[in-house]
DNA sequence: TTAAATTCCTGTAAGC
DNA sequence: TGCTTACAGGAATTTA
């Protein structure tokens, strides 16, 4: 699944390539797959405008262009957007088509088709309610534990449904959320509205060492994840708990438990984790 | 207002 | 072997 690590990855492995490219045409071959503005507006406006930056917000990709415009994607559970030569074979579920100025293409494929493509400046995103407003980026250097622990205290369901919610903390999914709580020695089901602050301090810290591990490894290929070249990343092979149900703790060996917490499944140790 | 449940979607794997 | 079923989940939407 891609979250904040694997986007980033994408991210910054398309900057350098996008930066300064113009975007021909869009070859739109699933048209629901653009939720704003409508599907045959979108390849209108998108063609012909000039890429100024590539940056990520949570877990979208914020393609920025000329004339404030801002071409948005988020993968969804299953998408990909590759950086391929216009020769490559088009894979099936390829959805999306962008031809830039030196013949390379941007491809978005989803399978899944979770995932959704937006254009429009921020302005008009935010007016048409495209794109929800998202909390802070959890490693962001003015991002504080205190901050964490004031929002965590005012809500009463479960730490990890909170931690999931993207307006606690942008860019946390099933994976991190589960690997940062365990790396806190926190429960996942206790209530986030009685938290300490130290604990909250704990869990702030966690979290930033679990995204940041996982950027350096180049994300979790635990599903259908790929970065821009297509290829897998290195984050699955060091997982503390995801999708390690049954299986030993590394700290104490005890079977790690297995729970669904707010609908997903949770995975945790019953003896490390209070 | 907040939290929980439902919905969308298809590939994969387990079970019979 | 081949079919059916359960499961994976981000986030918008609906319900409580």
């Amino acid at each position: 699944m891609p979250e904040l690590p694997e986007v980033e990855t994408i991210a910054a492995d398309l900057r350098p390539h996008l930066v300064g490219r113009t975007i021909v045409r869009c070859d739109l071959r699933f048209p629901t797959i653009v939720r704003h503005p409508e599907p045959e507006l979108f390849v209108d406006l998108v063609a012909g405008l000039h890429i100024e930056s590539v940056r990520r917000r949570g877990k979208y990709i914020l393609i920025g262009l000329e004339h404030e415009r801002v071409l948005v994607v988020h993968l969804g559970m299953s998408g990909q957007l590759r950086l391929v030569d216009a020769a490559t074979p088009i894979a099936n579920h390829t959805h999306a088509i962008f031809d830039l100025d030196d013949g390379s293409q941007l491809r978005y494929r989803d399978p899944r088709r979770f995932g959704r493509i937006l254009l429009g400046t921020e302005d008009a995103l935010r007016e048409a309610r495209a794109m929800p407003r998202l909390g802070p980026e959890p490693i962001d250097p003015d991002f504080g534990s205190e901050e964490l622990y004031q929002m965590l205290r005012r809500r009463r369901a479960p730490l990890k449904a909170v931690l999931l919610d993207q307006r606690t903390v942008a860019g946390v999914g099933n994976i991190y959320a589960d690997e940062s709580l365990h790396r806190a020695k926190l429960r996942p089901d206790r209530l986030a509205s009685g938290i300490s602050r130290k604990s909250a301090r704990r869990l702030h810290e966690s979290m930033r060492e679990s995204l940041e591990t996982a950027i350096k490894n180049r994300g979790s290929s635990v599903d259908t994840y790929r970065d821009a070249w297509g290829e897998i990343g290195g984050q699955q092979e060091v997982l503390l708990v995801y999708g390690r149900a049954g299986e030993p703790c590394f700290t104490c060996g005890r079977p790690l438990a297995s729970k669904r917490i707010a609908g997903r499944t949770t995975v945790y140790c019953t003896r490390c984790q209070r």
